[in-house]
RNA sequence: GGCGGCGUAGCCAAGUGGUAAGGCAGAGGUCUGCAAAACCUUUAUUCAUCGGUUCGAUUCCGAUCGCCGCCUCCA
């Protein structure tokens, strides 16, 4: 049974969709007007491994990934540059996807673009400013969170309580608000701005919140099973959407939230505007892998702060590197017929189930699998695996990366002729002990990034 | 000021009222013509500190110290 942490409660609650069976799931996507950094990336391969663990639990998934691709920076960059938000956004927007692809992330079934659902937003708009929740103030439009006694129940946010601290910032004499707290659903633009929309209540720009719930709802319905994001989101962007989204409709938008933990470098929040942050690329360019990067980045649980640091990366590669040599030695073993059989496989993939039920206990999840490894590589060194023992332990490290993605592509099963030649040419030389001529073989197809190994059951090779 | 989270071995980290998973690194070993790789074994009487509850606490309660986050654009 599934049970994972749901912010609207406060508490660990079991999950039952609203249709059995069926999960309608949305979770917030980029901004474009930058390439993602690996901040972004924890909480989207985190939501990436919700999505197909879901799919694991055998429901049927509609996944609705968002990209922000209109919001202030990306309409003043795209001004200081004289071009439109669409050229400005374009490049990042393939970016992003490059990125994600390369990160071993499933795409979603719908990736909505902002800008795509202008009339979306206007049709809410315009109910909310039909039913009262919404007001019109020097040409912008505005929510009204007075008409929303609600207000509040996602975040926790007291607005009794004296707010000193940071957030003296909201100017009420800057904007003529009814409360300090009403957020802006429509900003009014001059006809000589190049970015705006034409709507009922005037040429203007949709509201950061507003597009989450239009395109949530165009493609979910207006109550859906589970809304996921950063936990930096959580107020105020989701705290708005619930309040337009029920405000507009009158009915519960999302049944469940779930909010991921930043990401940390050298104990800071890694962010833009601290501007401590690394690109998935600048980590590339490193030399890391993806599949060590996704790994770090799931090695803690989504509710913990992670903190990055290249040490702990240098790390996931090791195990990276050891988990991909665990299949690869697996599926090249020869079955014997005392050897281990499937019972501890089956053990490994009960306990990875119940660590993923347990709000999605990635760090638990890992540990079931290396104890697993570590199992069936000491039968390997003595006893090994019977013929049934060996299939299953293949099918169950199929079935734990159909949930992680961190074992990654298998190599390929065949060889190029004259690799294949030399390799065989290698082997005789050192059965007649031509160890000068098997050593320059070697040497010659390290040349070519494919790397040999003598085991005792033959050899071995991969690419580098 | 309000709200929330965290503090477990060199590093990352799971976890439970009944006596500390897992990974990386380190050390030892197996295998090998050599090597590389791979694999195995091993590493916390102790869970920030101090009290309390309890037969028993790392786990519950209180206090203290330290760190982080949100309340403001940010995944």
């Amino acid at each position: 049974m599934l049970r994972f942490f749901n912010t609207l409660s406060r508490g660990v609650e079991e999950f039952h969709p609203i249709e059995a069976g069926k999960v309608r799931m949305y979770i917030c996507g980029p901004t474009v007007w930058n390439f993602a950094h690996i901040g972004n990336f924890r909480t989207f391969v985190f939501g990436d491994v919700l999505r197909r663990y879901l799919k694991f639990k055998g429901y049927e998934l509609t996944h609705v990934f968002n990209l922000t691709d209109v919001d202030d920076r990306i309409i003043n960059e795209a001004a200081t540059r004289g071009i439109s938000i669409d050229e400005f956004t374009q490049p990042y927007i393939q970016y992003f996807w490059e990125d994600f692809d390369a990160l071993g992330n499933e795409r979603p079934e719908v990736t909505p673009r902002a800008t795509h659902h202008i009339a979306e937003m206007i049709d809410i708009i315009s109910k909310l400013i039909e039913n009262g929740h919404a007001y019109e103030s020097d040409g912008s439009i505005y929510y009204r969170i007075t008409a929303f006694p609600e207000y509040g129940k996602l975040s926790k946010i007291s607005f009794e309580g004296n707010k000193t601290g940071g957030s003296e910032r909201i100017d009420t004499d800057k904007y003529e608000k009814e409360d300090a707290r009403d957020f802006a659903l429509w900003k009014l633009v001059s006809d000589d701005e190049p970015t705006g929309w034409d709507a009922p209540f005037g040429r203007g720009r949709p509201g950061w919140h507003i597009e989450c719930s239009a395109m949530s709802m165009k493609y979910l319905g207006e109550t859906f099973d589970l809304h996921a994001g950063g936990q930096d989101l959580q107020f105020p962007h989701h705290e708005n959407e619930i309040a337009q989204s029920e405000g507009a409709t009158g009915k519960l938008f999302s049944k469940y939230w779930i909010h991921s933990e930043f990401l940390k470098i050298d104990d800071i929040t890694m962010s833009k505007s601290k501007g401590n942050f690394f690109t998935f690329r600048d980590l590339r360019e490193q030399g890391y892998s993806a599949l060590a990067i996704r790994y770090l980045l799931l090695s803690v649980p989504y509710r913990k702060q992670l903190n990055f640091t290249f040490e702990g990366l240098q790390a996931a590669e090791s195990t990276v590197e050891r988990l991909r040599n665990f299949r690869s030695l697996v599926k090249s073993a020869r079955p014997t017929e005392n050897g281990l059989d499937a019972g501890s496989a089956m053990q490994a993939l009960k306990l990875f189930e119940k660590a993923m039920d347990d709000d999605f206990n990635t760090a638990a999840a890992l540990a079931a699998i290396h104890d697993l490894v570590r199992e069936v590589n000491t039968a390997r060194a003595s006893e090994g695996l019977n013929e049934d023992g060996r299939e299953v332990v293949l099918d169950v490290i199929t079935k734990f990366d159909r949930v992680l993605g961190i074992f990654g592509p298998e190599e390929s099963e065949l060889l190029d002729s004259d690799i294949e030649a030399l390799i065989e040419e290698r082997r005789q030389a050192r059965n007649n002990r031509e160890f000068a001529r098997s050593d320059e073989i070697r040497d010659l197809l390290a040349e070519k990034g494919i790397v040999l190994e003598d085991t005792k059951e033959g050899v071995r090779w991969k690419r580098k």
